[in-house]
This record gives structure tokens, C-alpha cells and sequence, in this order.
RNA sequence: GGUCCCGUAGUUCAAUGGAUAGAAUAGAAGUUUCCUAAACUUUAGAUACAAGUUCGAUUCUUGUCGGGACCA
């Protein structure tokens, strides 16, 4: 084995390249390492790794237990000095690595800040996300979005990719509409600075004007005797609002006006949230730029017979050789919908980007969406298009079942920080821990934890999946939360001040002493951080980097509490206990700082 | 009508076809002369149902029941 390369090469891979080696050498059949395998073995088991030799029994023609013998004793023979120990038990080679190798581990990687970073692989990511729109405030749902999207924007940096962050921002269209009729019904010139409200709840509140004063008249034109629905196409404020979307489409002056001032007011309120929540782009696109994008295209799909026309004069797509159905791409009339600009936005962004990937972090609400835009994007033969990637996530709902903004269950983001930032304030003035904090460092320390806790709990899950937000339950400051991670964190830099870094000599000999378990264990966690992060990356997920993260620092804490690091049994142990800490105060803050979360050096 | 997703402890979440299905919380019982008890230790508790595929199924296939989304 080459020094360098077990430094640098993680275990499992090695194990796995050793087995692979090894079948060859015993049967002379051909593997790929990634074709092995290989488990962290179980605790109530011995060993470190262990390979699941089921998968080749049959190929071998061999029993498992006699397999296993064989394929250990080689391995135990050929890599002496890496694994110390091996045993068979049913179709599981459980193999032992070698504290030396642990030792080296650690030794070598305990002051790298940049463990777990990749080198430059000189590929281009997009990651799109937050879309927000600009009739109304940020909400739950946004906000997990905008920490998947900055979460997995700052992975992928991790791995090596350079990443692009955009936003688009739906800017036009009836909703903004509506809440512009209804300023000009009921706003008598009222403004977010002479109400004292931040944009865009200003907005948003005569958004929801709107839909009152829709209702009454709705009611009313009932009552004079019309169904529901020749009610809802004659309110007055629906016609207003309609008729306001066409002279905006015209660009009638006094409508362009207005919808500037009032989305200004609503940006200026976007970005307070933005900072509060640590979201940035790189590049934000407006749909009011975007909207007629991608007409051209449909030009190019008639022509290459990607599209049809039928008699009215409408543009489709035939996907059902796809599985899917017939799209829409231009209407009879000669107006585009949704998807149009959505093709002509991706033509775009290659063009200024020309990334490899493309991430859409999008709701699971449209997946359907976007599984059709990739086709077509496919279809009409644009280079990108294989890159497209939906990072679908599911709903947050309460308890109660979805958020309705009807019903008023809209839990808004800027209340929702607020209210964790206090419920943080209130925890730490009842542990009184920091009583000689400045009122600055009070203040960023509770933005720290509450933060931390409300992004940990939307990160934590899998992204896919529907999610529950139950108010009372989910502020939870123990257990699996952000806070639990960022007080183990601060409580070993709080050890780490008091007993000084560690004091090895840079040309120290290796030592030689054994590790305990709980030593042994903390170092092996460790050593799959950088994987853990290839992986998270990978998948799009980083719940796997959140969970990780939460068993390290619990880790940790078993071995804290059973081993003393400051006044360790003598010097070598103490050393190897700081290396540790050090290295896992160091993960837990990169990992954080990944997930946009920062840690706290006391709490 | 068609397409897709999801059903795991009381609750919120894990588990690339692998060993006795893990955590957290709530419940029960403990741990402070010593590096931060926002911690630690012990305990009890779950794969919706029914078939199939195989050495092995929470995972794959089919059906049933339940929840959700989308398309027209």
C-alpha cells in the first residue's frame, strides 16, 4: 500500500479495491470495486467494514463461510498493517482495520479546515430557486425551498463544482394584478413607509383585499340572481383586474408605473427575508423580461416537426409515446402559456451559462412540469437539456393538513423566524450561560440558534417527501434539532480553550497506542465525511448531510462524557482526544456551514 | 377518466435487496466534588393489508385499502 493513497483514498473504497483484488487473485473473476459491497459492520458485530459476500456466492460457486475464510485470510496476508482481523459470520466478512491506520487519519487531516472539500472538477452547476411572487409574502413552503436551493448550491461547491445560483421571480401576471386594483380601490395613497409595513406584507394584505371584496360581489351578483360562475366572470374588480393585465401587456404608462412602485415596495421586503435567512443569487431573472421567451421556438419545433398544429391554429406536442399525454405549447390565438417561456428561459441560461446541470428547486407539484420540459427541451435538440434536474420537494403541512390561505393557516416566514429568534432568546436567558455577552453578541447568538433550529428541522428530512410542521412540537431545542449539533459544537471549543490546541511537534513520531471504542468509533465516523458530502451532492439531498452531521455530534458526546480529554490517563491519550475534538468541532462547523446554518463558539 | 407520489413506534423522521428495522420526541428509571446537564445512560414501543419474485423484501412486481399531487 502506498502512504499517500491511504491518506487520501477513503476506507471503504480501499476495502473495496482490496476485495476486488483479492476475488481475482483467488478465482480469477473480474469485479469492479464498486460492484463489492461493503457496510459499516454492526456495532453488536466485530470488526470495522464488512463485505456482503451473498452477491458472489453463486458466480464463485463457493459456500459463503468458506469464501470468507479464504477472501480474509488473503486480504489479512497481502494488506498487513491495514486490516488486523477478520471473521465470517453467515455471508458477512467482517474485516478490522488497524488503529495505526486511524491514527494516521487523524494525525493527518485534524487541522485541515478544508477536510471534506473537493479539488475543482471545472464543471458548471445553475441552481435555481425561492421563485418567489410578488403578490404576497415569503411563507413555510419558500422557506424550504430556499434552504434546499442555498443548502445544495453550497454542496456542490463542496464537491468541486462551480455553482451559479438564479432566481426567478414572478413578477407579472393576474395575481399582481389583483393587488393592484385593490390599492387603488382601498389604499388612499398608503404606502409601506406611512403604514409602517414591510413591502411585501403590504402587498400581500391588499392582496387578500382583493379576494374579499371578489367574494362580496360574487355574493351579491348571486343574490341578483346569477350562478356562481357568470358571478365570478362579472365582479367588477375581476373585470378591473383583467382589463389592467391587458394594459399592462400594452404598456399603458399609469400600469407600468404603478406596478413598479408596488413591486419595488415588495423587493424592498424580499430582501430583508433574504438577508434574515441568509439567501443570495448570483443572477435573478424577471418573468415580466422572460415572459415572451422561447415564441421563436416554437418556430424551430414546426419546423423540425418536433411540434403540430392543429386546425384552430394551436401548437402541440405529441408525448404519448412518452407515457404522457398531447402539451400545449401556443394557443390558438397566437399567445404562449407557461412552458413556452420556461424553454425559452433554459435556451437562455445556456446561452449565458452553458452549464453541465441545471437544478430547478420546484415543488413536487410540478413534476409533471417538468418532466415535460425536459422532453422537450430533449426533443428540440438543446445541448443542455439532458442537465435539466427537478429537485422535487414535497409540502410542509400542519397538523391540520395543508397550509389554506383562505382559512388563514399560511404560516408566514418572517413571523416563523421571529418567533424561533425569541423562543432561542428565551432558552438561553433561562440557562444564563452567557450573562457576560455584549447585547450585539446576545442578539447574533439568538439569530444563530433560532436560525439554526428552523433550518436543521426543513433540512433534516428528505426532500421528496411531505413534510409535517407541527408549531408546538417542531421548536424543539433537543435531540435531532440544530441546536443540539451547535451546542456540542461550542461545548468542545469551549474544552479546546481551556486545555489549548493539541500539542503535537510537527515531526512527531507516530504513536503507537491503541484506541478505545469509543475513540475508534468517533475516528471511522470522521473518515466518512468527505463521501457523505460527495454523496449529499450526488443525490441532490442534503437531509443525508443533516443526519450525518446530528450522529457525529451524538458521537461525540458518548465519548465525551466516558473519556476526560483535558486531564486525559496521560499525554498521548490527551493529544489524540484533542486531535479529535478538533477535527469534529471542525466537520460539524463545515457541515453546518453547508446547510447555511452557523455554529456558535458558546452558547 | 388518465398519470405520478406517499402509507414504518403515540408523534416527527431514518434504513444503495443484507445481519436482531435505526434515531428523536412523548412515557418509565437513573447520572452533576471533575473539561458547558441545550448533555449522557438504561427501558418499553412500528414496516397498512394480501399474494408473488429469492439464499434474503421496509425496499422489487401485482392487487386491495387509505392519503396527496398533477393532466384534460
Amino acid at each position: 500500500m502506498q502512504p499517500e493513497i491511504v491518506k487520501i483514498m477513503r476506507v471503504v473504497i480501499q476495502v473495496k479495491e482490496a476485495a476486488a483484488k483479492a476475488i481475482h487473485q483467488l478465482y480469477g473473476v473480474e469485479l469492479q470495486a464498486n460492484d463489492i459491497l461493503v457496510n459499516a459492520t454492526k456495532p453488536e458485530f466485530t470488526g470495522d467494514y464488512t463485505v456482503v459476500l451473498f452477491a458472489f456466492v453463486k458466480q464463485l460457486k463457493k459456500s459463503p463461510d468458506a469464501l470468507g475464510q479464504e477472501l480474509g485470510d488473503l486480504l489479512l496476508g497481502e494488506y498487513k498493517g491495514f486490516f488486523t482481523a477478520f471473521n465470517v459470520i453467515k455471508g458477512f466478512l467482517n474485516l478490522t482495520i488497524s488503529d495505526d491506520h486511524w491514527l494516521g487519519f487523524i494525525h493527518s487531516e485534524y487541522q485541515n479546515s478544508l477536510f471534506g472539500q473537493s479539488a475543482t472538477n471545472g464543471q458548471r452547476v445553475m441552481v435555481e430557486y425561492s421563485s418567489p411572487n410578488t403578490n404576497k409574502p415569503l411563507h413555510l413552503g419558500h422557506l424550504r425551498n430556499n434552504f434546499l436551493g442555498r443548502s445544495i448550491a453550497e454542496i456542490l461547491k463542496t464537491n468541486g463544482y462551480q455553482v451559479t445560483k438564479t432566481c426567478i421571480v414572478n413578477d407579472r401576471g393576474i395575481h399582481i394584478c389583483k393587488s393592484m386594483i385593490a390599492w387603488q380601490l382601498f389604499g388612499n395613497g398608503a404606502t409601506p413607509a406611512s403604514t409602517h409595513t414591510k413591502g411585501d406584507h403590504f402587498v400581500g394584505d391588499y392582496y387578500v383585499l382583493f379576494n374579499d371584496e371578489f367574494k362580496r360581489q360574487v355574493e351579491v351578483l348571486k343574490a341578483a340572481g346569477k350562478s356562481q360562475e357568470e358571478a365570478e366572470k362579472e365582479a367588477p374588480v375581476m373585470k378591473a383586474t383583467q382589463q389592467m393585465l391587458l394594459d399592462w401587456e400594452a404598456g399603458k404608462p399609469e400600469v407600468m408605473e404603478l406596478w413598479r412602485t408596488m413591486n419595488s415596495w415588495v423587493y424592498a421586503g424580499f430582501e430583508e427575508t433574504y438577508r434574515r435567512i441568509g439567501s443570495d443569487f448570483d443572477k435573478t431573472y424577471y418573468e415580466s423580461n422572460t415572459y415572451l421567451l422561447g415564441k421563436d421556438l416554437v418556430e424551430t419545433g414546426l419546423e423540425k416537426g418536433v411540434f403540430f398544429q392543429k386546425t384552430d391554429g394551436s401548437v402541440w406536442i405529441d408525448l404519448t409515446p412518452e407515457g404522457l399525454d398531447e402539451k400545449l405549447v401556443r394557443r390558438g390565438d397566437g399567445t404562449s402559456v407557461y412552458i413556452t417561456q420556461d424553454i425559452g428561459l433554459a435556451e437562455q441560461k445556456q446561452k449565458e451559462f452553458n452549464a453541465g446541470q441545471s437544478i430547478y428547486v420546484v415543488g413536487d407539484e410540478q413534476n409533471y412540469h417538468f418532466k415535460v420540459l425536459k422532453l422537450i427541451c430533449q426533443k428540440l435538440g438543446l445541448p443542455s437539456a439532458d442537465g435539466i434536474y427537478h429537485l422535487s420537494y414535497g409540502m410542509v403541512e400542519l397538523p391540520t393538513g395543508k397550509m389554506k390561505s383562505r382559512e388563514g393557516t399560511v404560516v408566514d416566514a418572517d413571523d416563523l423566524v421571529e418567533e424561533m429568534v425569541a423562543i432561542a432568546r428565551q432558552k438561553t436567558e433561562e440557562l444564563g450561560k452567557v450573562k457576560d455577552f455584549t447585547t450585539e453578541e446576545l442578539a447574533e447568538l439568538y439569530d444563530t440558534i433560532g436560525l439554526g433550529a428552523l433550518k436543521f428541522f426543513l433540512l433534516r428530512v428528505d426532500p421528496k417527501k411531505r413534510m409535517v410542521f407541527n408549531p408546538e412540537e417542531s421548536i424543539d431545542f433537543h435531540g435531532f434539532t440544530g441546536p443540539f449539533i451547535q451546542y456540542t459544537h461550542a461545548r468542545i471549543k469551549s474544552i479546546l480553550r481551556k486545555s489549548g490546541t493539541t500539542k503535537r511537534p510537527p515531526d512527531a513520531t507516530r504513536d503507537t497506542q491503541s484506541l478505545l471504542p469509543l475513540e475508534k468509533e468517533l475516528c471511522i465516523y470522521l473518515e466518512t465525511f468527505p463521501s457523505v458530502l460527495a454523496d449529499a451532492g450526488a443525490e441532490h439531498d442534503p437531509s443525508k448531510l443533516a443526519i450525518y452531521i446530528f450522529n457525529l455530534a451524538k458521537i461525540f458526546n458518548s465519548f465525551y462524557t466516558e473519556h476526560s480529554i483535558g486531564n486525559a490517563e496521560n499525554e498521548e491519550k490527551k493529544t489524540l482526544r484533542l486531535e479529535l475534538a478538533q477535527l469534529t468541532a471542525q466537520t460539524i462547523k463545515t457541515g453546518m456551514n453547508v446547510l447555511g446554518i452557523r455554529v456558535p463558539e458558546r452558547m
